[in-house]
Order: structure tokens, then sequence, then C-alpha cells
DNA sequence: AGTACTATACTGACCGGTCGGTATGTTAAA
DNA sequence: TTTAACATACCGACCGGTCAGTATAGTACT
């Protein structure tokens, strides 16, 4: 994460990084295209010869955010054996960048916004959900197998887990009053807790 | 809960069951005011009688719809003695509201989509946040004076719970694809985990 | 080197529909 | 006959999207 370098005269990406900017700072509804031609430094016309539509760009944002996420999320927890370790470092991989990257994680919290309002949006958000299902899932399965630790309900407490983590996001990007080095700091204590 | 009758000719009552009604079928911003008015079976001007804007409509409903919740919390956990116990109804509660109450639910989602556009909406979602947060914390407070359980951090075990619950509404009613019955079954094991 | 051609990138005026909100008139009950 | 409650017609700001035209830079032929 902390990426999204616009270098390479890559337009797409340019464009994708203003749009995030004026997401991040009106939200969707209330960015017009203009907002994020003039973020880009060009004209409307410009935006519509490399993007269809306005909602072509959130879509093409919010799956590059995807994959670097889960990019980031395998890198974290690759070099660790312990299942319990991997949701551990899991946890507090997510609330760092959610401190680190702060302005990043409220511009894609637009899609939350625009999920509840767009069928389409919302099963891009509902795919996001099964793919950090499948992440969860198997690290307590193997957890179990190796006798880490025992669930009494491997799905039910995976998405209580998935739940906590997007639960603190959205309330953080709402109040941007909690103390996350604070919770950073339980997440151990309490994924011990919840997986002894 | 289960509520949002509409009897006694209280002209404004019904206007907010036919926003809710409309705003759970196509979201805040696709909700024309004629929709609302044609749901409320009268005319557009008639709607602008009773409230001065539409946004004034939605903010009416989250009031509402807020007492109506804190109200329903209140009664379910007041005949319980132990904070663990209460905490686990709250818990157990939310979960059976949502399968229960789950248009209900859904329309009040949208609160959360315009609170990502709009600061004042958001104002309101940050009060909900803070009303929670002092029904946990003083269950947490009590529990512990108690020496019912202990945990080592409060506000960031308050924080979390509370972040848990929101987190399985929001994915709820993103996704309609969650098995609530399991997960009720599994909160009394979760939060005795929790606070032991 | 000069010319012609083409693909890419960009401009900005413009259109057309939508929708929150208003102005004005009507009805029915007290 | 007053007024709460409603209907109808309308306004106008706003904004996503279009399009005819322009600029630039690479290529190819002479």
């Amino acid at each position: 994460m902390g990426g999204f370098k616009a270098s390479t005269g890559d337009k797409k990406r340019r464009i994708i990084i203003a749009a995030m900017r004026c997401f991040q700072r009106k939200g969707y509804v209330n960015t017009t295209v203009d907002d994020i031609a003039s973020e880009y430094g060009r004209s409307k016309g410009s935006i519509y010869w490399h993007y269809p539509s306005k909602k072509a760009i959130l879509i093409d944002l919010f799956s590059y955010w995807m994959d670097e996420t889960f990019d980031g999320i395998n890198a974290e927890i690759a070099p660790l054996k312990s299942s319990r370790d991997k949701l551990i470092r899991m946890g507090e991989f997510f609330i760092e960048s959610l401190i680190r990257d702060y302005e990043l994680y409220s511009s894609m919290m637009v899609f939350w916004g625009t999920a509840f309002e767009d069928a389409s949006m919302r099963r891009m958000v509902v795919d996001l959900y099964r793919r950090y299902d499948e992440v969860v899932t198997s690290l307590l399965v193997q957890g179990q197998a190796d006798r880490e630790f025992s669930v009494p309900d491997i799905p039910a407490f995976s998405t209580m887990l998935i739940a906590m983590i997007e639960g603190l996001i959205v309330r953080q990007v709402m109040s941007r009053s909690l103390d996350l080095e604070r919770i950073r700091r339980e997440i151990p204590s309490l994924v011990k807790r919840f997986l002894p």
C-alpha cells in the first residue's frame, strides 16, 4: 500500500488518483467529472477519452485498491508460521494501514456509500467479502488442523472477525476519533482470547 | 422495533414510512421526492407542506429509528442482572432484529451511505456511535467492578465489540448471504471468550 | 529534408434530461 | 370564512455525457 504512484505517463492511473482525491474530499455524488478533470489537470473531454463513464472510474479505482490490499496482506502474513500469528498480523496490518493511509481508506469508503445505492457496486463489495472470507477461513481451518486453537464454528467466527475489522474502518472514517494506536496494541490480546 | 405503525393520522409519521420504503428499494440519491409522495399516496406539494426538504425527511427518519433502537435495547437488557449476560443479550438482540426487521435495517443503511457524502449526516451517525459507546462501556465497567470478568482496555474493547455488530449489519445488508441464525447461536460463546 | 498521413490526446462549448424546490390554485372540514 | 392539507404546473440549477474541431508526435514515403 502507500502506492498509487503516478510516474510512467499512465494516464488512466493518473485519472484514478485524481478521482480518489476528489472522492475523498467530496464523496462520489458530490464530485463532478469536471472536478476530476481539474484535479487531473486536463479538461472533461479528456477524461471521457480514457473512460466511458464516471462510474467506470470508480469501478477501476475499486479494483485497483482491492488488488493492492490483497497483495499487501499476503506479503505480510507469508513469512509467518503460526495461523494465530497470521491473523494477529492481519489485524495489525489493517489498523496500521488505516493509520498510515487514512486518506486512501477514506476515499475507499465511498464504495460502501455507492454500494447502498447501486447494485453493480454492491456486487463488487460482496466479491471483496468473499475474498476476505477465503483468507480468514483458510487460516482458521489451518490453525485448527495444527491444533493451535479450536473454534466452535469456523464460518461464523470468520464472519465476525472480518466484521470487526470492517466496522473499525467504517467508524474511523466516519468519526476520525478512534485511538487507533491503542486498538492496535490490543489486537494480539484480543485474538488470543478469540482463539485460545 | 417492528414498530413504525402508521395509525393515528400522524402525517409526518406516514411520510417517514413511505420514505423508508423508497430508500430501502432505491437508496437515498435515487429516490425522488415524487417517489416518496407517490408511496405516501399524495402529491409532492403535500410532502413539502410537512417537510422543508428531502434531507429533513431523512434526518427525521434517522432520529426516530435511533430512539426506537435504544428503547428496544434498554427494554431487553433491563431485567438481566449480569453485565456479561446483558452484553450477550444485546448482541443477540441486534442479530434477531436484523433477521426480523431486515427491510428496516436495510433502509437504515442509507444513512451510512449519505454520511460518506454529507457532513451533517455524518455528525448524526457519530452521535449514534457515542450512544452505543456509552451503553457498552458502562456495561464493561460494571462487569469489571463486579469481578465478573476483566478486560485489559475498556475503551478499545468497547469499540471493537460495537464495530463487530456494525460490521455484521453492513455486510448482511450488502450481501444478504449470512447465516444469521448460526451467528446468533455463537454469540454467547463469543462473548464468553471475549470476557472470561 | 520535406510532405503527407495517422493515431493518440485533449479542448470546451453545448445539449438534454432530471429533480429539488416553489408558486398558485383547490378542497373540505370546523 | 378561515385554514390545514393537498394538487398541479412550473422553474431553473446542475451535471453527465457528446462532439466537432485542434494539437502533437510518430511514421512512411518521396
